[in-house]
DNA sequence: TCTAAGTAGGACTAATTTGGTCGTATTTGG
DNA sequence: CCAAATACGACCAAATTAGTCCTACTTAGA
């Protein structure tokens, strides 16, 4: 319960990774999957997303790899962990997705407070970037 | 990603619904189930490993019901959650249960952070307590 | 121009977790 | 004795998550 899924473990291990290198140096999935013992299908998969997303560049063929899209301090968990899912990270699903995805929404006693603890979490996936965690 | 469970949200609710009434009034799962829109024996499980935790007492036999074991004030969140769930509620998986739950505890380069991140919705979860929210 | 090393991405399966149900036993006030 | 309550194990269903497989496309360099 309340665990982040390794598809997002495995993009922020793969992100801080990229960070050590410098500006133009690429790396590849299988780099990534071999270092950290990760399923390379899988990764692949996260950092596709990724790139899609835009929060890595993607350069194919021989040679190809990711690199960065910007600063390591300017990309924060948050940006990361948004891009790989499809729905915002929430403790509670009405936050998550909607109110009506919630089967006892209008009878709820509290979703107020929890909010605002999502709040509190939420602030701190954001404040924490790359460049803090190389 | 990252949500609480059902059980623990019910479970909340239920405990936030007694904390609303005097100190000797009972409530039964039925109460609870019906003004909420809960499944029945869902929340029954609930209320009987609360009750089993110590957090609040069972009365059986008819006019049966619980009641909270101490006052709304003392009562955290946590408390709750820790009391439902099997493991220390965590983002990630090495926190919850133990390093070696984790394939890549030893290569994994974001446990530190993530852990500091994690205190910080542990001292949320405490800090909150039923009086808070009724 | 062929080949090897890379990304792109859809379809699928397996595993795990979560939510929910069923059945039966026990307790107790009236 | 009965009805209203808790106690609890076994089970099933649904959803989510993790992981695999396969094929196609891209490109540097021999």
């Amino acid at each position: 319960m309340l665990r982040l899924s390794k598809r997002v473990e495995y993009g922020i291990i793969a992100m801080r990774h990229m960070a050590t290198k410098n500006y133009r140096e690429v790396t590849t999935a299988k780099e990534v999957s071999e270092r950290y013992d990760i399923p390379y299908e899988l990764l692949a998969k996260v950092l596709q997303r990724l790139a899609k997303k835009g929060l890595i560049i993607s350069h194919q063929g021989v040679h190809g790899g990711y690199t960065l899209v910007r600063n390591a301090a300017d990309i924060s968990l948050s940006a990361i962990i948004c891009a790989i899912e499809e729905n915002v990270p929430a403790i509670i699903q009405c936050v998550a997705e909607s109110p009506d995805a919630c089967s006892i929404w209008d009878t709820c006693t509290i979703k107020d407070p929890l909010a605002r603890i999502q709040n509190g979490i939420d602030q701190m996936f954001n404040k924490m970037t790359l460049r803090e965690i190389v």
